[in-house]
DNA sequence: TTTT
DNA sequence: TTTT
């Protein structure tokens, strides 16, 4: 069914690219959507939102982003849960990006897409059961490949 | 900031309407949005997505809507933060609901917008420290419209 | 770059599969979106927005749609250009669409989508030198699909 | 109904304000949005979409926007008809910018948008029936506000 | 927690 | 008619 979003915001932190145990890249970083409004404080409040990549989409990112980065994202929004480390099921809500356009002079990148490789579509498929990757320090997740269907 | 969702799915259970402690109606449900692909197991897979809506178009859903009606929702998406009954910091993400388009036969309704009351963009403005509605049982909810700047 | 539109509307005329003469099939029809708000002389006014779509999605349209069906469409603004009989350059604009959603009850047909199929990124690609489909009455329209770099 | 675009491009050339006789101000550019992929003979092609503004916005633009200005633009995909000079009517697309952000380093500028002013519900009513705004070569243009219902 |  |  439909589910689509678009944002333009800048990355909170370097984004770290790592892979999964089958070796498939993927990258998750935090944008920061400005609001119009400032709040009544008049301090100027942004949304943070997660974003997650994989693949050659994944690599890209990681070869043009950076904090601060100002970047145009497309995709999907998604949920999955996880279990913590107390054995608490934990709701993650993630925009799985399917297109990016970075925005700084600097990354004279242009454009990466995963349309472009023809994998778009399986993007879209189903990866509820792995660990969040935000959950993990080390640069290999501990997730099999297995897991992903795609 | 652009930041815009469009999504269409079904509710999955009546949507309460609610009133802030000066009357703004607010109401809140969660839409399982389906995804394109079947899981490895061959089950269908879904995202739940929580939608809020505030004023009028609260009160045009809670008249049309109920457990299962499909919808089309455009809006932006939005985090907040509150503090649970222990102390504990909980993050919130939410689909603030700006235009939806009612899609079952029953509700010939047509189209519930927050725009034809010029609402639309006040809706957009800082509301971060109102308490969660989901955390509350009864109809009216903690929440002072002091807090609401619009 | 960033270039996403998400329709709900419904057609107003039966749509026509057609095929290009390597083959490929292509299906276009303009679909009526309704404005929120009537004119001044009382009027329910919409717009007609021309849609195409390729392959296998043109196939599932043709399958389900029909005068009258309810549609959700996602895809890209597109424009083009051709030369009508009289040697003049016309100007076409129309709705690529990639992901479709079927709204009507009798269509249980549920969602056609090209990424299913990983041709998602493949129709982003330039197809600026067809002729119009809507200027051929026949059913095999005159196109090569060297022309189609897809 | 849902009729949500969001485009990322360029501007082809300086943008012209113009007034209505009532003094509503108008806005028109054309905006190049480059696709993911190059042609079969290796140029770069892009879509030029119209896009249209009123108002304040139509003011934000005309200040900071330029020849080659990269923007973000939010709205509605509109149709409209007119007739030209030779009694033929003419058919017109063009986006309905509703939100927009200026994304270029010299445009501090941030973000403008309908919404803070509380027109936003009022931009998406009809206007068919105004002259077509590229069609006049003078600034103020020959459409009655009474056509305008807003 | 939805639906087909 | 844009830009990288």
């Amino acid at each position: 069914m439909i589910n689509r979003i678009v944002l333009i915001g800048r990355l909170g932190a370097d984004p770290e690219l790592r892979y999964t145990q089958q070796g498939t890249a993927v990258i998750s970083f935090d944008v920061a959507v400005n609001r119009q409004f400032k709040s009544g404080d008049g301090s100027r409040e942004a949304d943070w939102i997660p974003i997650v990549a994989w693949r050659q989409l994944a690599e890209l990112c990681a070869q043009y982003l950076k904090k601060g980065s100002q970047i145009a994202i497309e995709g999907r929004l998604q949920t999955r849960s996880y279990e913590n480390k107390d054995g608490q099921k934990v709701k993650v809500f993630e925009v799985l990006a399917e297109n990016v356009q970075f925005l700084d002079r600097a990354s004279e990148a242009g454009q990466g897409g995963t349309g472009n490789k023809g994998y778009q579509g399986q993007e879209s498929t189903n990866r509820s059961n792995y660990n969040d990757p935000f959950a993990n320090s080390d640069k290999v997740i501990d997730i099999s490949d297995d897991d992903l269907p795609f």
